[in-house]
DNA sequence: ACACAAGGGTTCCCTCAGGGAACGGAGTGC
DNA sequence: GCACTCCGTTCCCTGAGGGAACCCTTGTGT
């Protein structure tokens, strides 16, 4: 049998794990968001194996999430590059950097600070309501069907 | 050898997946978060081995997520609840429901939509700064060095 | 009294995916 | 010609997921 499938379920929470969900996904994704981009980089700086790094590559390209782009022609070498769909998929590692920091982190305190651009200040992310802009959390809401339900 | 142990290393998203990061895991909270609390239940709706839930179950407890609760005396049942902890991973829960509804949900559209209380409107999450209260994305941040850092 | 069902797991076996190390191949520098 | 770098691929071994069967306790129908 095979492993289970989550892209084919109905709903966003397995859509989204079908795509980074898979073990060190997320953490080549944050590899690429700090600007380790080559294959060397990322496989020295997780201390993954070669063999799961190609995989894991070769799937976020496939899925739109990172870029094979060509740095050098002579000689051949490649770099990964987040797309705009990947780059969206980097505020969901925020969410887990700041949960992560909460409860994780002990003593020593969170291992890297976020510097916001627009205030200047070191900040992390809280979710808001896109309508109301009030915080929004899990407790503070109604499921509704969609239009994309299953039967 | 072992399979590489996420938990150790200095990165809260790393921790973060020590947490949830495990095949399931996710979907596992996601019941628990909408009321499917039983093991039954959540094995129904998953699909999943009762191998692997049974051993995610144990390890989402021990991790401080869920609480394993008696809600019968006799006989002997047991459901599972969210602990704050696991409350606030929920959170994380609908950024990723957010991303795989822009991203992968196709034409059928969103199958869950989420009315927030405060204001009553169907709405999504969006990662805010928590000092400006402005709109917070990956590409809006640098990285500073904090005091958990490794060495 | 007895069979049967339900909830909540545990045990067994099989296959497949991750880890590690070795190998390969294109190009460059000496 | 030889070493070196980057970026993978191939090999084997172990361990984790899938599936089904089994188990234990209590409740229920007859």
């Amino acid at each position: 049998m095979q492993r289970t499938q989550f892209g084919t379920m109905a709903c966003s929470i397995a859509r989204t794990l079908d795509v980074i969900g898979e073990p060190w996904s997320p953490l080549i994704l944050r590899d690429v968001y700090v600007g380790m981009t080559r294959f060397e980089q990322i496989q020295q700086d997780l201390g993954i194996s070669r063999k799961v790094l190609a995989e894991r590559l070769k799937r976020l390209v496939g899925n739109g999430v990172l870029e094979r782009r060509e740095y050098s022609d002579r000689p051949p070498r490649h770099e990964y590059v987040l797309t705009a769909k990947g780059t969206e998929l980097c505020d969901l590692l925020l969410v887990m950097v700041r949960w992560g920091d909460r409860w994780t982190a002990g003593e020593a305190g969170p291992p890297v600070l976020y510097r916001h651009h627009a205030c200047g200040e070191i900040s992390h992310v809280e979710p808001h309501c896109s309508v109301c802009g009030e915080p929004m959390h899990a407790t503070d809401l109604d499921l509704v069907p969609g239009p994309g339900q299953a039967v």
